[in-house]
DNA sequence: CGGCCAGTTGAGTGTGGTCAATCGTTGTGG
DNA sequence: CCACAACGATTGACCACACTCAACTGGCCG
């Protein structure tokens, strides 16, 4: 699946710093481990910023993108509770970190918590538990970027919500999109309009209905999963 | 840079896993470091094997690929000296991979390699290092499939090809390629036929010079950082 | 020599991009 | 309360970049 997120039966980073008694702990043992509020649409960091600080998701869902000079953006992935953010041995950070939504973040001294990765191993094992996941999500995309069509794409971006919902034991039928089109559609290398024209192709073929632009229900799994991998019988 | 392997100043695995002696040292700690020879063009493992063993490279170059049942496929990352493969959490393997040239690579038992990471610290931060780097590197690659033109995925290909020789003190003008067209392509989310026209069209403006297809002499590297449009200055 | 394969080149097509108009919702101020 | 602006989303008309299909070249090897 490409959305970024811990895996479920994964401990969270911050149960890992804390020790047993986690998530209301005083996290003494690495410098902070304190809370950020942010609102929609606020920047945690962008790319170049000196990287001082990690952050984990505790509430929110956080899109992390790339920019080109020319103003073209990519997103790499949107960030939901479990995940890192700015987690990387550069000396800044290597992307921008926009919150989707009211976001809560946990923070971290980004050369205190590696130096402690360093003393503790089931803190480093637990980072590369995530890299790795994170890793795999990404070479996922690469397959959707490069070889799927638009269609495909999206159907393809459905599922993988579909599946985070059903992971979290919510209606994997059920979906809100706390991103904009543009959003979608920078993160699939495609154009507002056709991420648009797909939508409505879906509600048109009564896959999905779509009673807000935020809120997709997916009505047929079965023709959706179809479309996603094959792309047959459009038209 | 997108071409898979390890940063230069990076330890290489056996060398952490064999100790200070590194290199020729019988590999008693983990129940492998063989080294097995391959031909071009065989597969050193399919998706869906069992994954037993995780290999590093020390010789040739591997091409690690997905592929849909349709038989569509994405190139994920061509594996220098340097790299490992089949590393994960997985119980089987992700992609598949093929040699492209007369390769050796260095065997290790999975489970045994993964056993001792959780025992080793230098192991496990070296493992993470490596991650780091190849998620590094496939996020570059997210924003060169979703957003780029055929001519700037190509120019940011040969690019990647030439930091990939500065870094290894060979001529950054001059590259030879192991893969082809085809593996170009599915690399880059292109056909052969845009491949081709695109070398073409870097020769026909002076850009490039091709003596054999698998030789690539950069005669203009500010025109084809140019063609690139990359504000990379990674590294 | 002939077959095979990788690569190149050409002609025509189609998917998805561009440009532009419109719609719908939300929020603000008169 | 309505008018209006701002913004995201949708839809339409048109176009171009990259794909498809096809022919051909050149190198290699039996």
């Amino acid at each position: 699946m490409t959305v970024s997120a811990h895996a479920g039966q994964m401990a969270p980073i911050s149960a890992i710093i804390a020790g047993d008694n986690a998530l209301n702990a005083p996290f003494s043992t690495v410098s902070d481990g304190t809370l950020r509020q942010f609102n929609a649409k606020q920047h945690v960091f962008f790319e170049g910023d000196d990287r001082d600080s990690i952050y984990e998701v505790v509430e929110g869902v956080v899109c992390v993108y790339s920019i080109m000079a020319d103003g073209r953006r990519q997103v790499i992935s949107f960030c939901y509770p479990g995940s890192l953010l700015g987690f990387g041995y550069a000396d800044s950070y290597l992307h921008n970190a926009e919150t989707l939504s009211p976001t809560t973040l946990r923070c971290y001294s980004a050369s205190a918590l590696e130096t402690l990765a360093t003393e503790r191993p089931d803190l480093s094992q637990s980072l590369l538990s995530f890299m790795i996941a994170e890793l795999s999500a990404a070479r996922d995309q690469l397959l959707t970027l490069g070889r799927k069509s638009a269609p495909e794409k999206i159907a393809s971006f459905l599922l993988d919500l579909s599946q985070h919902n059903r992971e979290l034991g919510e209606d994997p039928a059920m979906l809100q999109l706390p991103m904009t089109r543009s959003d979608i559609g920078d993160y699939l290398g495609l154009t507002i309009e056709t991420v648009s024209r797909n939508f409505t192709k879906l509600r048109s073929q009564g896959v999905i209905d779509l009673h807000q632009s935020s809120t997709v229900i997916i009505l047929d799994m079965d023709s959706l999963e179809d479309i996603a991998s094959c792309d047959e019988g459009n038209f």
